[in-house]
DNA sequence: ATAATTGCAAATGCTTTGCTTGTGA
DNA sequence: TCACAAGCAAAGCATTTGCAATTAT
């Protein structure tokens, strides 16, 4: 059973055959598809399960924090399954790769910028857009 | 003449009428609104300006470094005037107020982690969603 | 049994574009 | 003058939704 799959059952979201597909490929994918391409790799398993579906269920997953999506430039919502820890995002800008990274002190300045400005941090979102440095 | 119009004039983007209402609604906006609510505002000044016109010319802006698109989560693009000096956005996850700020230390670490991975930083993206502290 | 889920196609919401007419430099 | 811009409506794209048929618990 895919580590998806586990989470659903502690949630209590109800599997269909259509979710452990999905489920299943999502936490085997290390990279953040997009929709388009989830149903791609999905289709590959069974071919009758509608974009309408990984829609609902990939919205379903989110809402259930068992994926994290992300508004990367490009117009489509891309998915990853949600961490163990919160990490951050540098896109290569000439060739789409997506690093992921963790930095410590970035969060505490943040939280303390939230804090100053009288709010509590609910939420952020850090990208970098950088390109690979040539040796 | 506005701001944004006599950077316009600068660059040489040609100037029509409506571009010209544009920049001054754009030149006097302190917030950042999205395209559907600058229409409305120019629409008070000419009501023959069609939406169109509007996402042409905020587009054609923005390529020329006049205005600065921001996709904050809602779906639809916002806009302001590029500032002088580069800032970061606090959002109000209530009232969707939008309080900018700048911290030098988070723009150092962000270099600073960019470059470790062997990225050389080009853009990036720092958006901070709140509560407001009741006191 | 039955409330939830699927597939399909139609609808949505934001944004872009083709085409004809109008206009700034 | 004449390449470029505006207005309009139609098209485009990602995403959502209504509905009838199907399915998980």
């Amino acid at each position: 059973m895919s580590s998806i799959e586990e989470k659903c059952k502690n949630k209590g979201v109800r599997l269909t055959d259509q979710r452990k597909v999905i489920a299943k490929i999502m936490s085997e994918s290390k990279d953040h598809p997009d929709v388009d391409e989830l149903h791609k790799r999905v289709s590959y398993v069974d071919k009758k399960i509608s974009i309408a579906t990984v829609y609902r269920t990939v919205k379903l997953f989110e809402e259930a924090g068992i994926l994290e999506k992300h508004d990367f430039k490009g117009g489509k919502a891309r998915y990853e399954q949600s961490p163990d820890e919160h990490h951050d995002h540098l896109i290569d800008i000439n060739s789409g790769e997506i690093i992921e990274f963790v930095d410590k002190d970035i969060e505490k300045l943040q939280n303390e910028v939230a804090k100053k400005l009288g709010y509590k941090l609910v939420d952020h979102k850090l990208e970098l857009y950088g390109s690979k440095i040539k040796k």
